[in-house]
DNA sequence: GCAATTAACGAACGTTCGTACTACATTGCG
DNA sequence: CGCAATGTAGTACGAACGTTCGTTAATTGC
């Protein structure tokens, strides 16, 4: 790997840091460059433009996420074992403070660029778009491995998911609560049980 | 009402429009003035300093919430009655550009300021610990009125409740899903559904 | 209707923001 | 080794930031 790219990874790496705790916007290259020491514009030359580094810094957190909650899931079996694998994942990662000090930086752009067009936010509704896709996938294979009911509406039981791990989310960030946790365990197993198939249908399904 | 607070009290509702899109910490003093066509100068006298601003500006927002949201509420009847308008009413209020045209104030500073010690957080923590009180407690009573199970947990449910929104502001605002609100209301029906109680039950209770 | 208080202004403070341009240092390749 | 490409630092810029000041204009209470 060439110098550049290295320090240019460097950077990335801090930046989603510092950006989790104050946000995209509020990331500044001046205390992103102190913080590395390193000087503004020796940082600056590695981006063209701060919307840039924004979305550099935003694609680092979604690799990240790829790698710490979406794939080791795939790697389960399908069905209810990948489903639960990904959720918990999920809420390991925004507990985790390690790579994000500050919460999951997706959530947080979310809210931030709601209300601001532009190319963070394009790149924030199309991750968000392929998280939902893969969450309604794995719902729809657990309806065809038989461990959920035929008429459970995938993309409705991805909403509430997602409800579940921001809950979590804003507990365990705004309130400090670690029983949010355990309260977004909960949540998931009861929704899981109330589209649980019948056991016949588990039977039928195996035949 | 004298001049000073009357002109205060259109500072603020402008300054909670405003924060609602930008945020807390990107509303500035400048730009709100220019809004207003207003010197800085002369906006800035109303409030020592701008986090007296943003505690002020939160506090109006809180205030609002109260008005359109929790009060309507209280006013209907205990039990499912009081819990469902609740529910409605905070849709409502996420979906309306009245006040608020970049989606809750409250709901996007618990994201930006879940790192930033203060006065704002301090003000975001106990209203929050508020409102999650008053649900609970509106569980609480559809319980004793017999339309709830007695063993519903309500702080759980509060929790899930709440993922519920968050949800529906999520898919609101960043996907622009207006599929959000009837998700959301069918994802309140089937937790009210889980833990209504029996027949036999409510029976009981009417006797 | 006068005096005292309050509200609003315009200018300027020092700081930080993102960005541009130039010059020195380091690296990698022939 | 030497030269070209690349990476980093330094400096400067205009604009915007929150804040302070002195002053004028408007409102209030008697």
């Amino acid at each position: 790997m060439r110098k550049g790219e290295q320090t240019r990874t460097l950077i990335l790496n801090e930046a989603v840091a510092l950006a989790s705790q104050v946000g995209l916007e509020g990331l500044s290259i001046g205390s992103l460059a102190g913080r590395l020491d390193m000087s503004k514009s020796g940082l600056f030359a590695h981006f063209g433009s701060k919307e840039d580094l924004q979305v550099r810094t935003l694609r680092r957190a979604q690799e990240l996420f790829l790698e710490q909650v979406v794939s080791p899931a795939l790697k389960q079996a399908q069905g209810l074992p990948r489903l639960r694998n990904l959720f918990s994942n999920w809420l390991a990662w925004l507990e985790s403070n390690d790579d994000l000090p500050g919460g999951c930086l997706m959530l947080a752009a979310s809210v931030e660029y709601d209300d601001r067009p532009g190319a963070v936010r394009d790149l924030l509704v199309a991750g968000q778009r392929e998280l939902r896709g893969a969450i309604a996938k794995a719902i729809r294979l657990a309806i065809d491995e038989g461990h959920l009911e035929p008429q459970t509406d995938p993309w409705q039981l991805t909403f509430e998911l997602f409800g579940v791990v921001l809950a979590a989310h804003h507990d365990l960030r705004l309130l400090g609560d670690p029983r949010a946790l355990e309260r977004a365990g909960d949540a998931l197993e009861r929704l899981i049980e109330a589209h649980r198939a019948a056991e016949l249908s588990v039977l039928r399904a195996r035949t």
